[in-house]
DNA sequence: TACGCGTGGTA
DNA sequence: TTACCAAGCGT
């Protein structure tokens, strides 16, 4: 089905609006691959505004994919921690280190060299590509995926086949432009500061012109995506157990959190007593007591925790124990924070 | 293909 | 308040 919308024409007046528009960001003055692949790892389902000092703090840190590979897996995690998909880092970390051996550590500049880094999938390939080193490649992320239906009026879930290849394709005539990383960030800046997912602001829009949607009169129909199931109810009770000024802390075996530092804690909605056995703490502990409930959202699960505080008799054989004024240099998720907060008052 | 993976902003 | 969902990736 051909496009309605003359892509030249639209890439005009899109690439226009952005030169007058475009957001300054960190990330945007420089086209240093390196600092440009940590922006669009961070940047992954992660909302501008958030990632914008984490990446400050990550390149001031680790300032080459040099000093990123030669870091400890724990730095890393504790300079990503509260930013939340670990997973991320722990991916991007293992990427600086394949630069490093298989790259002579120059970031790869070719579409297939960059998508074959841990971490690095079609999007963040092709954004690296286009945008520091100007490669020809689409980027296909929400925005972009937004605008494209939009515009053209491409019904069915863009997520799956044959929307998918049918979106890329499209996105890649897009790219076919001397410099397509203005392109897909003018494709993606659209989306994020005009044609948002609900109330776009059409009016201002500076290719309203040539909108499919627009002129059927319904923008807000696209994309036609599915819904995504409510979290799941979790009920965890913890148990932050104190020594003096300092909080045991310990490994988490969970996959959102492998290895982040937590209390113990167990899925269970537990009495004083039930937490403290349930967690194999009877005889190391003494004067525990419930200290309220916090509440923590995940995509895929919502989880109410009971929170236990409790006096450590000795320092435990496993785990370590955490000054509370040293826990910003820690690979610590939030919900440890909110934990502890709850239980020991502002930390 | 569908799911698991964090956190926070917005309506 | 609930629901959506943000520059996705790996399995």
């Amino acid at each position: 089905m051909a496009p309605r919308a003359e892509i030249p024409a639209v890439r005009e007046a899109l690439l226009g609006w952005y030169r007058e528009h475009r957001r300054d960001l960190p990330w945007r003055r420089s086209r240093d691959p390196y600092g440009v692949w940590v922006s669009e790892v961070m940047l992954q389902q992660t909302r501008v505004d958030t990632v914008v000092p984490y990446h400050r703090r990550f390149l001031e840190r680790f300032p080459t994919v040099e000093a990123l590979a030669r870091a400890p897996e724990a730095e890393v995690l504790a300079v990503w921690s509260g930013l939340g998909y670990y997973r991320r880092a722990r991916l991007l970390h293992q990427g600086a280190r394949a630069v490093v051996e298989r790259h002579a550590a120059r970031v790869p500049d070719t579409f297939a060299l960059l998508r074959a880094l841990p971490g690095v999938g079609d999007y963040t390939a092709g954004a690296i590509g286009s945008i520091a080193y100007g490669l020809p490649v689409p980027v296909v992320d929400g925005n972009v995926e937004r605008v494209l239906t939009r515009l053209h009026t491409l019904r069915g879930d863009p997520r799956a086949s044959p929307g998918k290849s049918l979106l890329r394709a499209l996105a890649a005539r897009y790219a076919e432009h001397p410099a397509p990383g203005e392109v897909n960030q003018a494709l993606m800046e659209l989306g994020a500061l005009v044609c948002a997912p609900s109330a776009p602001k059409c009016l201002l829009c500076p290719v309203k012109a040539h909108c499919g949607a627009l002129a059927a009169g319904e923008p807000e129909r696209y994309p036609e995506k599915r819904a995504r199931a409510a979290p799941r109810p979790e009920r965890w009770s913890a148990l932050v157990a104190t020594l003096d000024d300092k909080v045991w802390l310990v490994p988490s075996d969970l996959g959102r959190w492998t290895a982040m530092l937590l209390p113990p804690m167990v899925e269970r909605d537990h009495t004083a007593r039930q937490v403290v056995s349930s967690l194999g703490m009877s005889g190391i502990v003494r004067a525990v007591r419930e200290a309220g409930a916090v509440t923590h959202v995940l995509t895929h699960a919502s989880m109410r925790v009971k929170v236990f505080v409790g006096e450590l008799l000795r320092e435990p054989s496993r785990g370590e124990l955490v000054a509370r004024g040293a826990l910003g240099g820690r690979a610590v998720p939030k919900v440890t924070l909110k934990v502890l907060e709850a239980a020991l008052g502002v930390l």
